[in-house]
DNA sequence: TTGTATGCGTTATCAT
DNA sequence: ATGATAACGCATACAA
């Protein structure tokens, strides 16, 4: 069978109506006869219309895409994120452009302009490192949903992690297991995440009046080996801790090696505390004590956030929870 | 400054010529002038004017975009493919439009619409449950690289893992440890990865004259749980044995943990090999031994693949090789 | 080799 | 409420 691909205007012949007609019932432009629109839709359905985003963006209107900005395509920990967005997104009949910053400014900015490029109706930015007022400048032009901080303006809406009250939790929940001294792992510290725990971190200790200094932080990239080489900085540092928490899941798998290399035993000896909880981490041994965010959620919202941008309606900033996973690589100190 | 996006045929009539001319140049259609070329060149650099892909599209042209369709956005596995397929399409300014099949048929051919609708110039299947005759019913449409199976056909190029001599490596690793008893945790039966994976396990171990039975075997789904629940179940068989290889790395993990749970030491008790080697592997307790598949190397060559394709030169089916790591996992088996 | 004219499938502007 | 008609930015068949 030759099918032709339908054409709107085909559509409108085959209704006996107008092109224009056919394009304000497909967009809700403009109010059209009742019996009209059911008649149209009825030939769309039979000749399975489907319009052309391609023209429908060259004639001013959307193309129905939505930009994603985020660092690595294969981060494991914005994965989930994407996901999410994915999946909201295709239930509004969207797609979405995902592009990489790898964490440079320049590239960031590059590839935001392929976007614009590509006329996506929307932008969202998974956290980066563009200042805020390049972020401003952006919304200015087209709705945009940013994570990692809080931003206020007109067609923007900012969702992050409660990063900050997440560390508090950490050390918390090891405060309570009679951990006195705590080391921090900290990720790079020109990245937001990483700011905001190590700030919840220290808040928390000096909140419940343990000690701290430098000795007992160092410093990792938020990678298996940059926790594992944290660990032994930490190690050689020669002030005692008995418990440590990593700035990410990730670094705390290396800290665990590290530890494991030093013939230091998890929990026995030492307590470890990730964060993010990764899907992985229940399988690590022993299974990793955590702070968990949905990071799927964070995707679905974002999404969501967009989708109603998209149609107008500003609503509030958002900050998605985080919560408390303990498994076994934390437990009781005994002095 | 108001700058006013640059269009064909300012730069057409900046330089005074006409705008086939242009567009000439732009797409190398034809022979033009090497004066008129040169010029035309200096007033789109001076202007910075970047063809509409929307536009270019409508008028029948390119799209500058190549459709890649994975099943998981987030799978750890393929992951970094991804990343190789963006890297590589970046340097031809091409830009990769993900969308993910879930591993379901009826998704898979869903989203591949959506890329047809969205004119992709090429697309780019990552494995995945189409059958062979749909595949070669796109290719007929549109250049195709495809993942997962050896296929032959004009406008279509397959590259694959090594999966079936991977496995063998494994055997002949734990063979050579002087393990006479092998388990093996496989992928779902349906999945083609999985299906030369236990191909190449089966093989070898025929070649080398060890027993095989199907205790000494149990299914997962290629995560963690899987893993998990499928050493156990190999572990109530009551078959012995003194070493197993996972399907894959996920379910290692997982059938580490069930290992554990049963006091069995790994590897002093049971030796584990895994397979993919994914970057976490390096920094499990213990260190997992494992196939390694460049997965990354693999996502450029397709993208490489998709490039020569839509220049028009067919180039041979690709096989990326496998290649055993070994870790701390496995160890010399004592009688 | 180069220019002119037309069309791609839609939305938007202006009438009616 | 609905219909003509003109863009949108480019590629291409046809003419020169």
């Amino acid at each position: 069978m030759t099918t032709v691909k339908p054409t709107l205007a085909m559509v409108a012949r085959e209704a006996g109506v107008s092109p224009s007609t056919v394009s304000r019932i497909l967009n809700g432009t403009a109010r059209v006869d009742a019996a009209k629109t059911e008649l149209v839709n009825a030939v769309i359905a039979r000749l399975g219309f489907r319009p052309d985003p391609m023209a429908r963006s060259l004639a001013g209107g959307k193309t129905m895409s939505i930009g994603v900005l985020t660092q690595y395509i294969d981060s494991p920990f914005y994965g989930e994120a994407l996901r999410g967005i994915e999946d909201e997104l295709r239930r509004a009949e969207y797609v979405p452009l995902f592009v990489s910053g790898h964490w440079n400014e320049t590239e960031e900015l590059d590839r935001l302009n392929l976007l614009r490029e590509r006329k996506v109706d929307g932008v969202i930015i998974l956290t980066g490192r563009l200042s805020d007022a390049t972020l401003l400048d952006i919304s200015a032009k087209v709705p945009l949903v940013i994570t990692g901080r809080i931003l206020q303006a007109p067609n923007l809406i900012s969702i992050d992690f409660d990063n900050f009250e997440g560390a508090r939790m950490a050390v918390r929940h090891l405060h309570a297991l009679r951990h006195e001294q705590i080391a921090y792992i900290s990720g790079p510290l020109d990245h937001p995440d990483a700011q905001q725990r190590l700030d919840g971190f220290l808040h928390e200790k000096r909140e419940l009046g343990l000690k701290h200094n430098d000795l007992l932080m160092a410093v990792g990239d938020f990678q298996e080996t940059g926790g594992f080489l944290a660990m032994n900085t930490l190690l050689q540092m020669r002030e005692p801790f008995t418990a440590v928490v990593a700035g990410n899941d990730q670094m705390a798998y290396g800290a665990r090696l590290a530890l494991q290399r030093a013939a230091l035993r998890v929990p026995e000896d030492i307590s470890l505390v990730g964060f993010d909880d990764l899907p992985h981490s229940a399988f690590t041994l022993p299974p990793l004590t955590s702070i968990r965010q949905s990071v799927y959620e964070m995707g679905v919202m974002s999404a969501k956030a967009m989708l109603s941008l998209i149609k107008g309606h500003q609503i509030d900033k958002a900050i998605v929870a985080a919560e408390l996973v303990v498994r076994e690589s934390t437990r009781l100190h005994r002095r």
